[in-house]
DNA sequence: ATGAAAGCGCTAACAT
DNA sequence: ATGTTAGCGCTTTCAT
């Protein structure tokens, strides 16, 4: 076998090393390291402390999570870091997942129940301390069974299992109210006059877009209108494709109301290529609160979710769980807001 | 000491467990489980598989990391993940990551040295088998001084340090011709009759800023036209900010090239806010790759980056390296490319 | 206040 | 083909 490569020798400097230069035992170096409470002499505790940084010593992270079983290392399960949406999210983790001292390892799934399982199986190998899932649950019975025992596995280690959406398995949450979401998005064209008001429904294989429809349909059945569905996907071109069935209809919405931010730009792109002007013709609504749906023209209407404070939040929560300080199985909500922009108007006619 | 939540109690099945119950020792089930080349008796491997699977074993991986001196670990130095820029190359990363068993760890910097530092240290502790620093090089000194010293570490590992951009310390790199990308640029703007053109550079503490700076540079001289150069950060608000500059101007570009996307998109904002027409009144052009300018108005003609391949790249080489098939220090370079759209048109005057 | 020694869960020689 | 054993680099009782 021929060797990677030569060049490297150098021995790592391990805690016995540093034991002997400071001639004491591993275990005093180990507690003035570690900064244990066990009491050090304060002559004792300089010397240990001199010898690690003229060797430059830089303890193994590997080997103290296997003995103290915190691997300070956190999953965060995520669609695709493409998207703005996500990346928001992943934010969040990472900002205070840094602050306390944790590794965030990024796990794209896009929404591939094999590939998801897959990555739960991994953190589990790497005995994260939690997992985040972003986004909405997933409702294939098959990765339901098999994620819902790995899973217990984190339950065992101490491990937080975190959802900001409406999972199917148990779990801690951080979420916004995605029935209300769309009501008050829906709500909001109302109050403009809007009554014909189209819907672009999000994929359903995932749950958030089962609740995010029975928002739009309570505010439907409350002024009496029927509903008019979309097929999505909260993806791009899932608002094209509505776009251009919208533009192909002889009676029209006049609103439409895109389940996600993606979307309503797929949308918007679409309508105005089709030549329907926004607002003039056709109001449009998102929800989301990437930026992108600022800089567009025009400006997106959007009820506003609070993504990085999603993921800030969740890991937070994650720690004070991990910590024993909070037992409750319970859901924290988010507020939700508007951002009132140009892609609205009151209804004309 | 309260134990922090009592419910947890099933032990890990661990090797020694799944040996017993296969009847066998525990150097058996590592070979079958790890898939050594060692010989196993087919009828052996059978009983330990079974075993494993009824007792539903998942190796720690890190005990394996340890003691083989792979952590199957990257990590990915970002400036900041909601970055589309940034994001495509992470997902990069990631994609061939996880087909090769790695996993990937985010780390944002937002480009401040002593979080960037205090990253590399921290992944050096767990031993990552490698690290990615996307972007630009940082030029602070003292920042320089103790991430070089910490690299060293990583090749004493044979772990490889990869850059994406022009770095000051040693690496392997996958990059793109900073210096041509902004000649490419304004070469194109030249070709359509333009010679006074504004140029949007990027933050002065960034090595990538100072390669595209030259190539504006050599473009404007080979024209014997002047400099024309407005102070950029690589974010919105320098886009902004430089629109507001140009509009003040007596004698105003007639066209801008910005040095990245998001100064593009806050430039397009900015001019549009202030009533000038693009293209009419004046060109853009920017550099990157990040869908965003596509949905603007007007789409934004760019030189294309190759930003999710950067990535991919990237991975692939560090595990080649890793493995000892590649010994170069040498830089890959990947081709840009022009991607015309509505924001530049020809100079008629 | 310090040290010795027993693991954490695995792999990789080295026997047999 | 299988088993024994010595680590990997650390923390943590348990002595002293």
């Amino acid at each position: 076998m021929t060797k990677s490569s030569g060049r490297a020798s150098k021995r790592r400097t391990k805690i016995n090393d540093v034991a002997k230069r400071a001639g004491v035992s591993i275990s005093t170096v180990s507690r003035v390291i570690s900064n244990s409470t066990h009491p050090v002499n304060d002559q004792t505790r300089e010397r240990v402390l001199r010898a690690a940084h003229e060797l430059d010593y830089a303890p193994s992270a590997l080997a103290k999570a296997m003995v103290t079983k915190k691997s300070f290392m956190v999953g965060v399960i995520v669609g695709d870091t493409m998207d703005p949406f996500f990346a928001a999210i992943v934010r969040g983790v990472e900002d205070v997942g840094r602050e306390k001292g944790f590794l965030v390892i990024v796990a794209n799934s896009d929404r591939k129940p094999d590939l998801e399982y897959q990555y739960i199986k991994t953190l589990n190998d790497y005995q994260a301390d939690g997992i985040i899932f972003a986004g909405g649950g997933l409702k294939d019975e098959e990765y339901l069974e098999n994620v819902t025992k790995t899973l217990e596995k984190f339950q065992n280690r101490d491990a937080p299992v975190m959802t900001l959406g409406n999972h199917l398995f148990p779990s801690y949450g951080v979420m916004v109210d995605n029935e209300m979401i769309i009501y008050d998005a829906a709500q909001y064209l109302i109050k403009l006059g809007h009554r014909k008001i189209g819907y672009i429904t999000g994929p359903d294989n995932i749950t958030t877009s089962e609740l995010r429809l029975v928002g739009y349909s309570r505010a439907m059945q409350e002024i009496g209108e029927k509903e008019w569905i979309f097929a999505g996907d909260y993806m791009y071109d899932g608002g094209l494709h509505a776009a251009e069935e919208i533009v192909a209809l002889n009676e029209k919405p006049t609103a439409i109301l895109a389940s996600n931010d993606r979307m309503a730009i797929g949308c918007a792109v679409g309508l105005k290529k089709l030549g329907v002007r926004i607002p003039a013709d056709i109001s449009l609504i998102s929800v989301g609160g990437i930026t992108s749906t600022e800089f567009i023209s025009p400006p997106i209407t959007s009820i506003y979710l609070p993504l990085y404070d999603l993921g800030a939040e969740a890991m937070r929560k994650l720690i004070r769980i991990r910590e024993g300080k909070e037992e409750r199985l319970g859901k924290t909500i988010l507020k939700h807001g508007l951002v009132e922009r140009a892609s609205t108007a009151p209804l004309n006619n």
